[in-house]
DNA sequence: GTTGAGCGT
């Protein structure tokens, strides 16, 4: 299940993302969206759980919740389409 | 050396 996670701090790293989810069920990959030429954060990243039951508990559990201080949301991905 | 809605190099 492809989860998408907003409003992250610039200095949230995809380890601290993972370790949010990985509380809440099995993480395969996460995956902080950054500037491809400065490499900062854009403030939403990606999260990818093997369980979907676990991810959408995940998204209504770490959904409005506080990450490094910063309140993030936490939705369903859509297809890059 | 910033900012704060939004869907990926």
């Amino acid at each position: 299940m492809n989860i998408f996670v907003a409003k992250l701090n610039y200095a949230t790293s995809e380890d601290a993302l993972r370790q949010a989810f990985e509380e809440f069920g099995t993480v395969d990959s996460a995956k902080v969206i950054m500037d491809r030429d400065t490499q900062r954060s854009k403030g939403f990243g990606f999260v990818e759980m093997p369980n979907d039951d676990e991810g959408n508990q995940a998204i209504s559990s770490l959904n409005d919740t506080e990450l490094d201080g910063r309140t993030i949301v936490v939705k369903k991905a859509n297809p890059r389409g």
